[in-house]
Formats: structure tokens, sequence, C-alpha cells
DNA sequence: CCGACTCAATACATATTTGTATCGAAATGC
DNA sequence: GCATTTCGATACAAATATGTATTGAGTCGG
């Protein structure tokens, strides 16, 4: 034990945290533009006052929980790859839909992350943050195809990053769809559709 | 000549659609909880006395808008169904990526649509509604595909409404990433990939 | 231990936005 | 033509959101 007395005031940087527990669920509910600052706050019992201490604008609270958002996926990919790399023999259509499945599809996720691409597409000069970060993501997808093909090189090779392109607008895209309407897309399912697109089994031509 | 004089004030009709071009440019450009009253009305040149008397509420005004925007989506795409299918000898490919051309790419278009899908998801009560104008867009892709089997059958028969699905989710996400990095995604260009996909060319070995 | 400083809560003033009520012009029915 | 009704503009009132200032408790350095 410390010769200090236990801290019962929080450090700044937790509340930060905090707030930006509160700003994701608000976020997610309500959009932006949709969300104030008491709707944020009182989701994690704090007041305005630290969130307008804590926080110069709402735009900077945006982007502070944009990178911790990403940041998060990132390791969550990163762990994703390494494990699925680590099984022996895996095939490609094992790793990539062992890869996909670690891919988040949960509603707030969808809702936030389609909030953030809305709010760089209105402001321009954001774009180039939001495309650093989202490059981020898509190169760790190009390493696991990387890493795929030399397991199994029955997918093809060239345009990588174009292909890589095309899996994560499926998977947003259908995780819209999926969020939509639960009952007809399952989770995953156009996702593992394009693999099987892509490993050239799904070609199979009419009766 | 009628009778009656010309007509000096515009019909209630007239000024309804005249707001919804002002709450397309805003919502677009804005979003939704970011356009007011004033916003939407100032760009058509109305006050917000024509807003109050035409639209109960802004939630009104945004499935009236919803409606229109896919009325005008379903007709144009229609009518490239057509137009391709027209033209005598066409190959899946000729006929997937002309049907693909017309489908709009442009910024405010894809801004409204992600800003319409937010909306749904966060009042599930309308995701019906949603669900079913979606619904149209899809049976006119399914309906396109399955002519386009008749022709050329190197595509996949089986599971079209999957494949129609899986074409909608590419078609937005890469519009996203067209609007986003200009640069590095063509429009299109991902979608032509994937049809390139589906006709089982693209599917080259390494070497 | 004491003083300076930090942080979050509260109170207040301001600015925006929305909804309602009223008014005048214009169209329709008789 | 005249009365009635409709529609859009203006004015007003209420609600809501934001930013700033102040206050008091908690923390850190000497």
């Amino acid at each position: 034990m410390s010769r200090r007395p236990a801290r019962t005031r929080p450090t700044r940087a937790q509340t930060r945290e905090r707030i930006l527990d509160g700003a994701l669920e608000a976020f997610a509910e309500r959009g932006f533009h949709g969300s104030t600052q008491e709707d944020i706050c009182e989701r994690v019992g704090l007041s305005r006052g630290a969130y307008n201490s804590s926080f110069r604008s709402k735009d900077e609270l945006f982007f502070a929980l944009y990178d911790r958002v990403i940041e998060r996926l990132q390791s969550r990919l990163e762990e994703a790859t390494a494990c699925a790399l680590s099984m022996p023999g895996s095939t490609a259509d094992n790793f990539l839909k062992a890869f996909i499945a670690s891919y988040p599809f949960d509603r707030d996720w969808y809702l936030l992350q389609a909030e953030f691409g809305l709010y760089v597409l209105r402001h321009p000069a954001m774009a180039s943050h939001y495309a650093e970060r989202q490059g981020r993501i898509l190169a760790i997808i190009e390493g696991a195809l990387a890493d795929i093909l030399r397991e199994d090189s029955r997918i093809v090779a060239r345009g990588l990053p174009r292909i890589a392109r095309l899996i994560l607008a499926v998977h947003e895209g259908s995780m819209f769809q999926g969020l939509l309407e639960p009952h007809e897309v399952a989770s995953g399912e156009l996702l593992d559709f394009l693999v099987d697109l892509m490993l050239a089994r799904a070609a199979t031509r009419v009766d």
C-alpha cells in the first residue's frame, strides 16, 4: 500500500474515458447531431461540467472516440490474424472465414462507423484522417490475404489492395442489410459467399 | 387558353416538391438532425410557414423524400434494364456493367441513402418501410440477373436473392470508398471486379 | 501540514429551433 | 362577381442546447 491515501477523485484521463463511453452510446443511439451534451453525460453519471472541461468541442470528442474505436478494432483484427495463422494447415477458406468472424458485427459498431463515415464525407478536411485510419484496417486485411497466399494459392494474387477494399465494402454493406433484416441476411453470410466466389468454388454453371 | 386566368399561386403539390428539393440538399449536406426548417426552406426560397403548412413533422417530410428518391431510382434502374436487354446478343459482362453504370453514383445520393439507413436502423418501426422499398430495388436486380441467365449461363444460377444483395452491398460500400478516396477507388471499379469474380474469369491462380 | 492548483458540479446568460396563432393574398364554388 | 376556403408569410411564445463564470472539493508540491 502506498503512503498516499487511496485516490478518491478520478483522473482526468478516466473521466475522459467515461465521457467517451457515454458518447459511444449516445452517438450510436441518436447520431452525432442528435446527441446533446446532457445525453452523453447522464449515461455515465457525469455533469456537463465534466464534458466541457474535458473536451473543447464536440468535434474533438468525436474524433477522440473514433480513434479509440479504430484502435480497438485494429488490435482485434491483428489478434484474430495471428490466431488464425497459428493454426497449422489452415486453408484459405478457414483462414478467411475465421478472420471475417472476428470482425465486429454488432449494431453499435455499425452505427458509429456509419456516423463517422457521413461526418468525414461532409467535412473534407477530415477525410484524410479517416482514410488514414481506414488504411490501417485495409493493410491488416491485405496482410492476412498475403499470408493466405503462402498457404493456399487458389485465391487471386493480383490486386490485393482491391480485394481488401472489396472485402471491406461487402462487410459494411452486408452489416447494414443484416441489421435491417436479420431474418433475411445472416451475419457474415454475404462475406462467406464472396469468399466462395473468390475461391472460384461457387462458379458452377446452370444445369 | 383557358377561361380561368393563368395560375399565379403554386399548387400545394408544387410547394411540397420544392420543400422536398430543399430537404434533399439540406439532408445531404448537413444530415437529418443537422438540418433545420430554416435550412431547408431558404434553399428554395420559401418560409417556414410553407414548411409547417405542408408537413406535419420532420419525420413525415423525411419519408416523403425517401419515397420520392426510391421511385426515381426504381424507374432509372428499370429503364436501364430494358435498354440493356434490348441490345441483342449482349453478354453477361456487358449487361451487368451497363446495368451497374446506370446506378447512381453521386455524393448526394449516397449521403441521403446512408442517412435513411441510419434513420431506420434507429427507428425499428420504420425498418419494414425501408426494407420494402429496398426490396423493390433488389427485385429489379434479381430480375436483371434472371434475364442474363437466359443469355449467358456462366453466372451462378442458384441463390439469386443473395447475389442481388451482394451486388447492392458492394455498390454501397464502394460508393463510400470512392467518395472518400476518389483517387484510390474509381467509380464502379469494385462492382466490375465483383462481376469478374462471378463470371469466374478472375479466378486465375498464382504462378 | 499548508498553499496553489485542478477538476467537476452548479448557476446563469445567450442563442437556436420549433410550434402555434394570426393575417393577407389568391383560388374555388355558387 | 361574391363569399368561402386555402395557403404561405410573419409574429410570437416556449423549449432546448450551448458556452461561460463561479464555487467547492480533491490533489500535489514544498
